[in-house]
DNA sequence: TGTGTTTTAGAGTGATCACTCTAAAATATG
DNA sequence: CATATTTTAGAGTGATCACTCTAAAACACA
């Protein structure tokens, strides 16, 4: 039929959104999609139409793959390895941010990173980023909810309310992260987010 | 001698620090700063250098001004409102940040978002937000320990690592409502700060 | 009023922005 | 092989980017 693409939109995606998670929209342009991904700026409009379309693009992949992942890993019930120490998903959940990526580079969460940067005004973004909070905080809740079938935290904790605080100091940490030179804060802070986890 | 400015060098600083607020460094350009400041090319440049000096002397007047005076105002002992009540102090401080300013948009912190936005990447630009990080944390603490004298707060409450907790929920809030439409969230996460500064 | 000094106005600079277009290249079909 | 169909390569588009430059304007002094 016709000419087969000489790229897998997987990999295309992978580099695109890492592109736009280290720099952030506005400072990410065509050029660098282009050098990162491989592809001519043809081939591009061609995929997605518009920087505005790749940028979505890698919101969702961002969405289905790195959060998504990490979600399913640490705080979903399928995951066997925290099944039966939810409290400890929560922890490691929160760690896996800050595992050093394959760049040295604080790059933070591109879901955090792009809400402050264009704020509430592109509904389609917002969408995206406001999808990827609602799926942590529904994650680290559900989390509680286990520990305290299992008895490890205390049933009268609002599940709903210490979700959000967590959730609220883990976007804390992200910010600090990215603006961060020095790591060592990373064992103070999360002693903070452990008291949360055991506490009434 | 010569010819004198026809504006003031804090109107300026006010204008353009807005401009920087809402839309962020990259997303702000030269235009946007002569049109909200109503200096010419020429001015600004003779006054700034550079966009990066605007940006710069933003920082400072933001630090200096928004912040510095919120600090000394909620935080630090010469405020005669909150001296006999130092967690209601803390309180109104992180309140103050989310009370809408003179345009209706969530604006954030200036600091947070150029945080986010530029990274580790500029020593000045890192040295000015990390300034203010460090105003803040130290605000919060000197009015936990004096809760802690006046005994409002457990002694026994480490007072560094709890301001640490009640500043990351803080930053995590300010990202938060940037990208929030919906406000009512503000009350809920308001009774999680204030869980942090009663409990021990 | 004349002179020296600085600020203003605003056109103009090359570079880069997102994006488009045309033609060659590459394959699945007949 | 011929044709239809799609992707490629890469030059080219006007707009906007940060920034510069020149000359007129506006004052403080003599």
């Amino acid at each position: 039929m016709a000419r087969p693409k000489e790229y897998q939109q997987e990999q295309v995606l992978d580099r695109a959104t890492e592109c736009f998670w280290q720099r952030g929209y506005t400072a990410t342009s065509m050029k660098h999609l282009e050098q990162a991904t491989g592809l001519t700026p043809g081939s591009l409009y061609n995929s997605f139409g518009s920087k505005d379309g790749v940028f979505l693009a890698c919101l969702d992949h961002y969405n289905d793959t790195v959060i998504g992942e990490r979600v399913r890993h640490y705080l979903k019930p399928a995951s066997h390895e925290y099944k039966n120490k939810p409290l400890q998903g929560i922890e490691d959940f929160i760690l896996s941010a800050f595992e050093p990526g394959p760049i040295d580079l604080c790059l933070g969460c591109l879901m955090v990173n792009t809400t402050v940067e264009l704020g509430p005004h592109e509904k389609a973004v917002r969408q995206r980023t406001s999808k990827a909070m609602k799926s942590v905080l529904q994650g680290i809740q559900h989390g509680l909810r286990q520990a305290q079938e299992k008895e490890q935290l205390d049933s009268a904790v609002d599940s709903r309310q210490r979700a959000q605080s967590i959730s609220l100091m883990f976007n804390g940490m992200l910010v600090q992260w990215r603006g961060a030179t020095d790591k060592r804060w990373l064992n103070n802070t999360m002693s903070s987010i452990r008291e949360l986890l055991r506490s009434n």
